[in-house]
DNA sequence: GACAGTATTCTACTAGTAGTAAATACTATG
DNA sequence: CATAGTATTTACTACTAGTAGAATACTGTC
């Protein structure tokens, strides 16, 4: 057991999704050097322990997210519907990805906030971005960019959540949904004006 | 040591909800049964397990906010005010809960997820109901509630977190930005026409 | 006032996991 | 074939959730 490494770090990662495709995201570190042929040191060697685990594949699915949500909408003409196709991909991604999507915001990890925080910031960073400099085009304070950002995030993450464990609906009802709402907001309809 | 418990079950959870807020949201049971005085067994046989303690906690936290909610809301007089105001006391509410929001939304549970789902719905579950009245009197399709619910609980549980964890600016200028977004939608920017 | 019965609590344990140090085995090179 | 160097595993520590059963203290009754 020396000379070459026996599996890569990429390898690695591979094995722990298929480990937690299967076992779900209460995997252990050792349940996973398993699925990879090793054991549990190798996993500390090639990815560290499991909040950096956890940032590594987090890394994936944001990857893959950002990925399916450029194909999905590069095929939409308007405006609205690329908001619509970008909603209902980000769904689908993370159903055919969910547990995980369970995983990566929810796996056992002690600093979980974090997780979620760096989830979060990896899609909220690329889109505040691109607010400030709409907004900044529109003449307005781009000064909401980042707030706007880390709003649209944790409402995808949430939207995504519910409806990968709990809803029953189409993605495309649901994308639609949620798209009628970011895009004109709550103002058109009388809310709140008695509770 | 028997006849009368020595703790009941809420003086057991405020001293969970001090340990939590003396050491964080990764605290022990048995550091929590040490600040109630009792041993381990004594918050099995109160509160349940961790993920029961978890819930109970969360309750407490979510009865907080919406007390908060609607003392701030009460004062104000437009849609639009309340909106701010409900956001802004949202923000501070959590804040002040500081560990206790880490611990409810992130604390070790294993089924972190469904923790999440759980705490969301207490308020999506209130807020869909009158997203729904409103729709219907507006005459649009009452169909998007819960979807919408989900979506702004989503929204603030990540505004809450980025802001209390990261963000220095102050409550009031985050609320105001966040309440533009939820207001107008994003449909007023040039928004995704390159990207 | 003593005692039996019972509710309550604690002690002590199991099981399982993250993370690590030290021993072991392999391979390339001379 | 010996050796140096690296890769891997074995075996361990430390910690925590959760639980069974022993120990204890209260309360009502004679």
């Amino acid at each position: 057991m020396g000379g070459q490494p026996v599996i890569d770090r990429e390898r690695l990662l591979d094995a722990a999704e298929r480990a937690i495709r299967r076992d779900g995201a209460g995997i252990s570190i050792d349940a996973i050097a398993e699925e990879a042929g090793v054991t549990k040191p190798i996993v500390y060697a090639r990815v560290g322990n499991r909040a950096e685990l956890a940032e590594a594949l987090t890394q994936r699915l944001a990857d893959r997210l950002t990925e399916a949500v450029v194909l999905a909408t590069r095929k939409r003409r308007t405006p609205r519907t690329r908001l619509v196709a970008l909603i209902q991909s980000n769904l689908e991604t993370l159903a055919e990805n969910k547990e995980l999507f369970l995983f990566v915001t929810g796996g056992t990890t002690e600093d979980r906030p974090q997780q979620t925080l760096y989830f979060a910031s990896q899609s909220a960073t690329l889109l505040a971005k691109g607010f400030a400099e709409a907004r900044t085009k529109a003449g307005k304070d781009p000064d909401v960019a980042v707030a706007w950002a880390y709003s649209l995030v944790g409402l995808l993450n949430m939207v995504s959540l519910w409806w990968v464990v709990e809803s029953d609906e189409p993605a495309s009802k649901v994308a639609e949904q949620v798209a009628e709402l970011i895009w004109s907001g709550v103002a058109d309809i009388s809310w709140m004006k008695s509770r």
